[in-house]
DNA sequence: TATTAAATAACAATAATTATTATTTAAGGA
DNA sequence: TCCTTAAATAATAATTATTGTTATTTAATA
């Protein structure tokens, strides 16, 4: 996808096939995949892709803030093309995760600097619950 | 301690000198330690101790409710003796995690209950910055 | 004190992630 | 368009956190 060049250009990054495919997943979907759910996609339109450049290519575009880690408290990390913080629901039951608008950091951002002294960078909200599916 | 056996019979536990240890500790602490940290801290007072207990300990509190577990976006979890949902900073220099007031809560609460329709069990909110210490 | 179900220690196994290395490839210049 | 080369990749080994297994020990209660 051009765009998906264009971006990965403009991050000074190297475009590669395995780059292009992975970031261009990740900006289609709302489902905050982890690594291996990414590869299992790919891997069948993508067949020399491996879980190796997967994990790698996750670590290269959160370093450059092309995506979001997002900790929902599984064994694996869960990655975001939407890179502005943002509040998360999870399903206790089926594990979705859902996004939420961003505009509740507002007001915690000026609360948290008042009660302590750290230098604030960003944060992380998540609430946990069942969801529509699973409360019925 | 009295105390700490009294608060497991309370659950219904059976009180063994691992279990006893490992909560007098958790509960007189706030450096919210992972397993490991546990188990590295007692080790030399309980030579008998085993780190796969520690964790299984770790499970059966947070099943009890006498533990929260905390996801911090290390690759370890942390624990903490209060189970009350409270918010933490989190020192992207050091790693410390340090506690704040439990209010910011109530308001949120509210404010996710309406944008999704999920029925809410929790929440987590996490706030990454430098500790006084990281900032000089 | 004797009984017994449950807990533990020791260690094996698993799962997520990272490191290593030989091979391949994208990017830029001739 | 073809070279060159530094960087990226595939394959796989290694690591780390955590969980499973099992023989032994122990807390609780009779």
């Amino acid at each position: 996808m051009k765009d998906t060049t264009n971006i990965l250009r403009a991050k000074g990054l190297k475009v590669t096939p395995q780059r292009i495919a992975i970031y261009t997943m990740l900006s289609h979907t709302d489902q905050h995949p982890n690594a291996e759910m990414i590869y299992r996609t790919l891997e069948p339109t993508n067949p020399t892709l491996s879980l190796a450049t997967v994990y790698k290519t996750l670590y290269l575009f959160k370093s450059s803030g092309l995506v979001q880690e997002l900790n929902v408290g599984e064994a694996s990390a869960r990655y975001d093309a939407v890179i502005k913080r943002h509040p998360h629901a999870v399903c206790t039951c089926c594990g979705k995760v859902v996004d939420l608008p961003a505009d509740a950091f507002e007001e915690l951002r000026h609360y948290a600097s008042k009660l302590t002294d750290f230098s604030l960078e960003s944060e992380q909200l998540i609430f946990y619950g069942k969801c529509p599916n699973c409360k019925s």
